[in-house]
DNA sequence: TTAGGGTTAG
């Protein structure tokens, strides 16, 4: 063309970013800079949706600059785009602020809002500003904006608000949308009712790569390692390519039901048969998957021997190894598992305290004191983690050996009783965190050092009244036969209310038992 | 010629 208009320059760089081109589309845009032409509103949405898909924010800011002084600072779609562009670099004050300063939003606007809360885990700022659009606007919500509110209902467990979400899906009509049954299939994995995201997933036709995926993962979180492996090999026999997540997940399974050989199976078959390249965050579930068969020393080497891309991978790497070191009084590959991420600026708390809790656990209480003193020179403070159960409309919460709360010594009453029980059949101590330390030599003191997530079981099993279904998830950090043990004597048969704790889906931990044992 | 959604390991 003799001379392109901003028509012609905007189609083009809309065309680079539909075939998946964006860095050629942000060079497109600073050509056209030198040229006579100058940008619209069109081209400013289109870059910016550029520099969401490259999570450039530096150039998205530039660019957001440039759009303010040349009067599209007030357009909504370009400021739409601005918000998702935040959101999708991670800065979801940035995305607040654009939204905040909007004379008038659409639907569009508020679902990029409530995805960029969604995305950065900060469901329930997402599921606030929902709260929001529904009592300031007419408009009922759509699929794309039902997709984001399920996906921040399952990143906090939220089964009431999750159901809710669910009923306005129906309402709509999108159970038909791939994108939304996948996050219902997620969802109710997430929360706790993995047999109705196998009623969502059975009811579809021809279940996409994300479907598939989502169902698998749930299988893996609840110990059906063999489910998710015949899932897995139904997607492959339907033509259904796996990719990357799909591989997390199938791993993810063979870790927690303790498949090591299907696993490494998995592992090797990723190139060769599906095109998959391995990274990091495989070989990790595969340091997990040794890990929990106590094969420590095997799980070290292969660490070693991974290349990290970022310091976030191979935090999540060294932290796996870190927790499982711990539990199994392995002091040496703590300390250069907490060396590493300290080094790296990785979870430098987390890092003090396993180490600290490594030594104390084989009577190395010198040194585990001397980390204690450690942190608190260089000012490193550990946020408590927390557990909590949704009863009803209401949510609580609990932390680790705190009993002030209402009912506090009636919790310790029953957990006491449970305990005692557990041991008369022969499981061992401790499975219920009640741990028993020599204090000044003689004197035996009771240290209530009880998981958050027990305290909310045991909360629960007192609040919820006689003849309601209480469902247990196969957690709460035990081995099989503790979890079997508990639930016989608890007399728990089904559950109806989820424990929950702040580091999403802590107690699908299965394999991780205080008696030590691993299956 | 423009903006929005899903699945991921400790």
């Amino acid at each position: 063309m003799p001379e392109p208009n901003v028509v012609s320059w905007t189609s083009l760089m809309a065309g680079y970013v539909v075939a998946g081109q964006a860095g050629l589309a942000l060079g497109m845009y600073v050509k056209m800079l030198e040229t006579s032409v100058k940008p619209n509103d069109f081209t400013v949405s289109t870059v910016v949706k550029a520099c969401s898909i490259l999570a450039e924010l530096e150039a998205g800011k530039k660019i957001h600059a440039h759009a303010e002084v040349m009067g599209y600072g007030t357009d909504l779609v370009v400021c739409s785009s601005l918000v998702c562009m935040y959101g999708y670099c991670n800065d979801v004050n940035g995305a607040r602020s654009v939204f905040d300063s909007m004379d008038h939003r659409n639907i569009v606007t508020w679902t990029s809002m409530i995805a960029a809360y969604a995305q950065n885990g900060r469901g329930s700022e997402a599921l606030e500003v929902f709260r929001l659009f529904n009592s300031m606007v007419r408009v009922r919500a759509n699929d794309f904006m039902l997709a984001s509110v399920i996906s921040a209902c399952s990143s906090l467990g939220k089964l009431v608000a999750g159901r809710a979400s669910h009923g306005a899906v129906i309402r709509g009509g999108h159970e038909v949308n791939d994108v939304v049954t996948s996050t219902l299939v997620d969802m109710y994995g997430k929360s706790g009712c993995f047999d109705y995201s196998w009623k969502i997933f059975k009811r579809i036709p021809n279940p996409s790569v994300v479907e598939y995926t989502s169902i698998i993962v749930g299988a893996s979180k609840y110990g059906l390692g063999k489910l998710s492996i015949e899932l897995f090999e139904e997607m492959v026999e339907r033509g259904v390519n796996p990719n990357d997540v799909t591989f997390v997940g199938v791993l993810h399974g063979c870790s927690h039901s303790g498949l090591v050989d299907e696993g490494l199976g998995f592992l090797n078959s990723m190139l060769e048969k599906h095109g998959v390249e391995p990274e990091a965050k495989h070989y990790t579930c595969v340091v997990d998957m040794y890990c929990r068969v106590g094969r420590l020393d095997e799980a070290h080497k292969l660490a070693k021997s991974i290349h990290v891309e970022n310091p976030a991978e191979g935090a999540l790497l060294w932290g796996t190894l870190l927790s499982a070191s711990r539990l199994h009084g392995r002091v040496d590959i703590a300390q250069e598992a907490s060396r590493r991420l300290i080094e790296s600026n990785q979870q430098v708390a987390g890092a003090y305290v396993t180490l600290s809790n490594a030594c104390a656990s084989t009577g190395e209480w010198e040194i585990a004191h001397g980390l204690r003193s450690q942190m608190k020179q260089a000012g490193v403070v550990k946020d408590p983690g927390c557990s909590w159960v949704e009863i009803r409309d209401s949510t609580f919460v609990f932390h680790a050996g705190d009993l002030s709360f209402e009912r506090g010594e009636d919790v310790l009453r029953l957990l006491r009783e449970l305990e005692g029980r557990m041991k008369e059949r022969g499981y061992a101590g401790g499975s219920l965190g009640l741990v028993f330390f020599e204090v000044e030599q003689e004197a035996k003191e009771e240290i209530v050092s009880l998981h958050s997530e027990r305290l909310a079981l045991a909360f629960a099993l007192i609040v919820i009244p006689k003849g309601i279904t209480i469902r247990v998830m196969k957690n709460l950090r035990m081995c099989k036969d503790c979890h079997e043990a508990f639930k016989a004597i608890s007399g728990i048969v089904e559950r109806d209310f989820i424990v929950r704790d702040v580091n999403r889906f802590h107690h699908f931990r299965d394999g991780s038992c205080s008696c030590g044992d691993f299956w």
